[in-house]
Formats: structure tokens, sequence, C-alpha cells
DNA sequence: ATTTCTTTGAGACTCAATCTCAATAGAGGG
DNA sequence: CCCTCTATTGAGATTGAGTCTCAAAGAAAT
């Protein structure tokens, strides 16, 4: 389905109004597959001459996230990072202390040991926070 | 090696003064497991009458968290929890999305599965989150 | 006791994110 | 196409956790 008529039905179902300016956020965040923050992503806006307000872009982030097209990502520097949702694998991040490249892993035995672990403790799992911090061995990374 | 010691200790060995506000805070900080946050802690202390500003708390458990005393939390609701780190053993945390109840668990094959999924992504992982969040099955917990 | 240099406290400041409210504009009905 | 009813928007104020500033206080070594 196309970006515009999923956004579209998702808001119709909601009873929330397709507006330009909802458009051009989720357009935005589709437009590549860096985890990108707010600011990042009201910047890139202006800078193509479309006129969204900072608080716009915050409230259609929420909206996108609420409905499952957005993910948001906290990777504990005090900004959410965002990152397209729609048709894509659940996966988890590893990021590099040195040249803060974001790398995704997914690990069907991890997946599935953490929520036997869960189920032992009592609690059925909503959603799950995992993050590996480390050094890349990249050559082009600083530290090398 | 009591609190105390190993706090001159520490703090010797980083050129770093011992004083009263600092004993203040990881007396406070060891006085509970639970996971607080830096204004439930500079609560704390006013409330026994202990004067230490708001900014030494912060400042304080900095020091307490480079040096391994103390351990932060970023459950990604904005503000940092702490807990006490001194002769503890390694865990992660699930958190129930009703009562806010917070588990610690630890499990060795997850533990073993991520450094060899970060390994093999070309990453030597230096620390992880990872956390769980879900519903408890506790009857005292709301939702029920 | 003196010197030196770190630490402290009070409040100003930062920064991401949220809120306010008047003005604007979707969406459905006529 | 216009009208009405509401949701949405923009600009700027506000929030809240956390950090910074700088003069005054106080460790620690001599």
């Amino acid at each position: 389905m196309h970006n515009t008529d999923k956004l579209k039905q998702i808001l119709h179902k909601k009873n929330l109004r397709y507006t330009q300016q909802r458009q051009e956020v989720w357009d935005e965040i589709c437009s590549t597959n860096e985890h990108r923050d707010a600011e990042d992503i009201y910047n890139s806006l202006r800078k193509r001459q479309t006129n969204v307000s900072r608080a716009t872009v915050y409230r259609t982030i929420d909206v996108l996230v609420k409905n499952n097209l957005v993910r948001r990502l906290d990777l504990g520097d005090g900004r959410s990072r965002f990152e397209n949702k729609m048709g894509i694998a659940h996966h988890d991040h590893i990021v590099c202390l040195d040249c803060r490249k974001i790398v995704e892993f997914m690990n069907e035995d991890i997946e599935e040991i953490q929520e036997q672990v869960a189920k032992e403790m009592g609690f059925e799992i909503v959603r799950h926070v995992h993050q590996l911090f480390g050094r890349c061995l990249d050559e082009k990374c600083p530290n090398k």
C-alpha cells in the first residue's frame, strides 16, 4: 500500500484529519532509513521549504508512533530517535560509542528466552528495549 | 568493607575530597534497594534535615556512577533512576506498565548470545540495556 | 595556622518536549 | 460550492530534568 493511502486510512479510522503537514512529516520519515531525532526531521522539512512548525512535527510523530507507523527509539542521550516501521521486521540496536553508528540486530533465541523469563517472573511482555553499546571494528571509526 | 571506608577509599584514589555531603548522598542511596530518581533522593535527605543542595545531589550521584558504586537506570520516562551497585550482581529489569513495579532478572544464555551477536556484527560490547515492559500478574496491581 | 585547590549552594540556564490559544482549515451535509 | 462543526496548526510560553556559574566554604597537605 502506498504511503499516502496508508496514512489516510489510519487517520480516517481514528477520526483524525488528513492534513498537508501530517503527509509532509510522514514523507520525510519515510525518505530515509536513518534513525533521526525530531529536530533533524524538522530541519529537513524547513530545508525543502515545507512549512511545518516544530510543535506539529512533534505532534505528528506522536500520532505516527501511536499508530505503529513509526518507532520511537530512546538511546539514553536525551532525545528520541525515530525510524519508519511500515513493513519493517522487529529488530533491536547496537550502537558504537565512538562513531555513533547504529546497526540493527535480531535474534530469535533471545526473543524466546526473554519471553520465557518474563513468564517465570509473572509478567506478560508488551514491549522491550534491548540495546548493545560498544565499539565497532570499522576502519573509518575514530579511536582506531 | 564498610560504606564509609569504601567511599573514602575511592575518593582518595581519584584525588577527590571526602565531604559530609557526599557521605550523606551515598548513605541515602545505600539505605534502600528501590530504584529512585535524583529528586526522590534529594527529598529524602531534606526530610531528615540533611543540608545537601540539589546540585550537589546530582554531582555526587555522577561521581558515584562513574566509580561504579551506583548504577544509572534509564527507563525511558525522562528521569534517571539509581540503584546501589556495591556487591550487587549484574541484572536487568522488568517493569510493570500498570503498577510501575520493577523486578530484576538475569539470564546467562541471553548474556552469552548477545555477546555472540555483537561479535558477529563487528562490535565489542561495553554495556547493554535490556528492559522488559509488560503487565505483572500481581493481585494488588491495578487493572486486575 | 596557612596555603592550595576542590566542593558547595543558590539560582540562572539549557534543551527536548509539551502546552496554550487564537487563527486556520479538513470533512461531511445541504 | 458554501456552511458548520471541530480538529489542527503555529508561535511562542512553559515545563522539568539536569547542568552551569561563581563567590563563599571547607578538605587536606605542609
